[in-house]
DNA sequence: GTATTGATCTTCT
DNA sequence: GAAGATCAATACA
């Protein structure tokens, strides 16, 4: 699955059950960043920030972005490729208390609404770039039930923001920007 | 309700 | 020196 392209990756990743110490939540938001694409920090060389993207697929990628928060992605693709799945946002369903505590909010509804919310929830700091999903304290469920993925524009970049590689759970309330898809 | 700005790190010009 | 895959607080209508 993550040996796909950005694009594939991102949208199958919806729905998977994302925990980190049994804290996380169902996927409802993902953007896909490809080596070509001029919004990734992949495009136009290696830096020892993005190493990680470079590195082999399932492990993730955790940047710090205006400087002062994280964000999570999943590194897709083979070896040396550099592209990447953003993680946006979460439906949390495990470790509420645990979310609530490091981000500060009792809204439930901006627990993980937005890539930087995400990765305070989760906990994940520059400390968990490029570790690998598939083993403790990370796990990856796969859905319960197919999921109805909705490609949308992407959101918050100045570059390239036109290519359809937000994807968002149709009818899911929990994306982190606007009101959900009909 | 929308608009603007501060926080402050990495990279690029 | 400026901009960026952001968020939250503040200012205004």
């Amino acid at each position: 699955m993550l040996a796909a392209s950005a694009p594939e990756a991102a949208s199958a990743l919806l729905g998977w059950t994302l925990l980190v110490d049994g804290v996380g939540g169902v996927i409802v938001e993902a953007e896909a960043y490809a080596q070509d694409d001029p919004a990734s920090h992949s495009y136009g060389g290696r830096t020892p920030r993005n190493a990680s993207m470079f590195g082999p697929p399932a492990r993730l990628y955790v940047y710090r972005s205006y400087g002062v928060h994280w964000c999570a992605n999943v590194v897709c693709g083979p070896v040396g490729v550099g592209s990447a799945v953003l993680l946006r946002a979460l439906e949390p369903t495990h470790g509420l208390a645990r979310m609530r505590q490091r981000r500060g909010v009792a809204a439930e509804r901006l627990l993980c609404a937005g890539p930087g919310r995400l990765a305070q929830a989760l906990g994940l700091t520059g400390a968990h770039d490029g570790a690998r999903l598939d083993r403790p304290p990370f796990r990856l469920v796969p859905p319960a039930r197919p999921v109805d993925p909705v490609a949308t524009p992407r959101v918050g970049i100045t570059r390239a923001s036109e290519r359809p590689w937000r994807y968002v759970v149709r009818g899911s309330g929990w994306t982190s920007r606007g009101r959900p898809p009909a």
